[in-house]
DNA sequence: CTGTATCCACTAAGATACTG
DNA sequence: CAGTATCTTAGTGGATACAG
């Protein structure tokens, strides 16, 4: 519990009056393994279903599911509605702010179409010369 | 070593014929917490050198530098130009692939901006919701 | 049906020290 | 200057079992 680190974090930052780093925060929210998928889960409007996110994004974990949620509604980014019926029925939605999260996502998403195979080709691109460089190395492999 | 568990992968897609896995696979990478920034600490156009870029992303370990220049190398994003002069210099900077990333990245960061403070807001706002149901479960805090 | 709780494996990431 | 190597710690995510 004792703060012996303290931990800057200011100031690190490329650019003068800007906010680089929380982008880089706002980004890594939005960025994780499954925020995508669920809200895309969630783009077409209508309310759905635990169970119902939980086979489209197929396989999530309850716990990830859960957990994605939470933090979702946590940001604004879903809304809840629990029907106290037998059995338990709960409705995820998109709030006006999600549907805004889905524009650049959108953008981003055409953007990941058009350039996907000009990076896959770099790394195949990149691996090639890997191999080549790699055994200047592998000499040194001595053990210790 | 053994693959015990043998992880699918596949059809874990909401939409048909989307490539939405793909798409979370790329946020992922660029997305992560020091990829965005080394690209801002890049995205001025002008070629940098290591230690220059590890200036300006404050906070950055070598280790992380390394191997986010590497990885962002390995998928086209940057060029690395060795001179094998004394001492030694490297000099990193975006290629066509890589001013490309910084488009979308660019609307990212407006939308991060702009909606920042409606994400803090609803945070807080949920967290004082969170107050007020939590102490119904501070009832079962029975110990074992 | 809709979660929560626990345990465990894997990875990511920081600190540190050393090399060409 | 520009990295690499190694160790250690913290966080992420999956499987499973159980609860309301």
């Amino acid at each position: 519990m004792g703060n012996t680190n303290k931990v800057v974090r200011e100031t690190a930052c490329a650019k003068p009056s800007s906010h680089c780093r929380e982008v880089a925060d706002t980004l890594a929210r939005i960025g994780d393994k499954w925020t995508v998928m669920v809200v895309a889960a969630l783009s077409a409007g209508e309310a759905v279903r635990y169970n119902e996110i939980s086979r489209r994004v197929d396989g999530i974990s309850q716990r990830m599911l859960t957990l994605t949620l939470k933090g979702l509604e946590r940001d604004g980014f879903v809304s809840r509605t629990m029907y106290p019926t037998i059995p338990p029925r709960v409705d995820y939605e998109l709030t006006d702010l999600g549907k805004e999260l889905v524009v650049p996502l959108r953008a981003l998403y055409a953007w990941a179409e058009a350039y996907r195979p000009a990076i896959l080709a770099a790394r195949e691109e990149f691996a090639k010369r890997e191999e080549i460089e790699a055994p200047r190395r592998a000499a040194f492999t001595a053990p210790k």
